[in-house]
DNA sequence: TAGTGGTCTAGACCACCTA
DNA sequence: AGGTGGTCTAGACCACTAT
């Protein structure tokens, strides 16, 4: 409306620009409600899916979100640091904490959707746990819910002969987890990577973290070698990308 | 057509589906073309605008991109692996190589749109920094673009009066190219932190990158420490999601 | 019940690209 | 020139939410 607004652009980038500059400016905040569809369509005169679309481009951007039968409203961003070096160094498995334990402080965490199971390794996981595809691998599935929020899908596989018979292949592996079980099978692990990647969810990965639209999902690929080129454990993580900012410390 | 498919569905969601099983099941492989607009009214019998939705769902998962005039394609992924750790090894910038080398190996980087400034510390980028907001920072901005196709922005902040004088504050600086600098200056990084987060992009990210719709980006906040507590140096990348895989090899 | 967002139709015009 | 995707209209019905 004040702006001169380049009438190259189409309306719907317009409307959606300027209720960008209102949120830029403060006229709405984190949790205010935006104007609505029947708003859209008398201020600016358009129809209502113009009007929708310009609402769609801010809920695209992760920058609204729409409440059904309620309104559209403005998002925050509060996100979890996730410390990836600190947390897997050995203090913090090693005695038997829970890897988690350093990333939640005073929150209510919930363990949901677990499930353990044997099956044939996938192509890729095979490749990189270097046995045959196909091979038997341990699956240890779950779901991870802060304070009633979904922000984490966590699959880690690991090669079956190697674990069987130990608590991982238990839904509660017990004291210092997964990584504790592996040192004392002779397999301790001593050298992590983390491949990260983003984009959006499917619907499935959608639905289980209960994304609003407009939200990528970071993707964390972890293997754990116990030596040189020995690799036990692949974790692959799909993380709420609104939840999370990951963090890496180390020396030059 | 062959699948029962809930009838709770929205109708553009299961031409989405549809769509998506084709792909799932080699049906249509990265590069080719989908059914476009009038072949979904047509074959599924709906108006424009809901073929147009389904098209969309598609688009903004990443899964497809469609160019204008022509059609509707299958996107592939063929990211770049950047070494988060490795590539900040001492022997890689002391002894005078670029950075980026580690990266690109036989592809052609081109580096554009630099620009290199004296400003008013952003408040938190002077947080960071550990200095009075609003005091003066150097402030150096790049664009790489690889084999044509722009895939970082980079953004780094440096106190003004630290790399006064010195080849920081030129366009080019020097073999090495900052960190070197810096060690020169008596400032030597000894400690990294990267933040990485993801969200969708702004129009001005998706313009600089071209970005097609549904690809987020990823940020990385790098804090370059010279000692305890001495950040040096605030670099914010803005990636393409489409073209990265971040990597972060460490010890337990 | 009234208002909201979600879906959908059946048209229309445009800019763009290929041939 | 003909097909493509991009934008837009003016209606309609639905499910959901709050009061």
């Amino acid at each position: 409306m004040a702006s001169p607004d380049d009438r190259r652009q189409p309306k719907y980038q317009q409307i959606a620009d300027a209720l960008k500059d209102a949120i830029r400016s403060g006229q709405y905040g984190p949790g205010d409600r935006l104007p609505g569809e029947n708003d859209l369509m008398a201020t600016h005169g358009v129809a209502r899916m113009t009007a929708r679309q310009a609402l769609g481009v801010l809920q695209n951007e992760g920058i609204a979100e729409a409440r059904k039968g309620v309104g559209v409203f403005v998002r925050d961003f509060r996100p979890l640091r996730r410390q990836g070096i600190k947390r897997l160094s050995q203090e913090q498995w090693g005695s038997g904490r829970s890897i988690w334990s350093a990333d939640i402080e005073d929150r209510t965490l919930v363990v949901d959707q677990v499930s353990v199971t044997e099956e044939e390794s996938p192509a890729d996981i095979a490749q990189v746990l270097g046995v045959e595809p196909g091979r038997a691998v341990c699956v240890r599935s779950r779901r991870f819910v802060l304070d009633g929020k979904p922000v984490l899908l966590s699959t880690s596989y690991l090669p079956a002969d190697l674990v069987a018979g130990s608590a991982i292949t238990q839904e509660d592996t017990g004291p210092g987890g997964t990584y504790a079980r592996l040192a004392e099978l002779g397999h301790k692990p001593v050298h992590f990577r983390e491949e990260i990647r983003s984009r959006m969810p499917s619907q499935d990965e959608a639905d289980r973290l209960r994304l609003s639209m407009g939200t990528p999902v970071m993707l964390i690929c972890r293997t754990a070698f116990a030596g040189e080129g020995h690799a036990v454990e692949v974790n692959e993580m799909t993380l709420d990308s609104a939840s999370y900012v990951l963090e890496y410390d180390f020396d030059a």
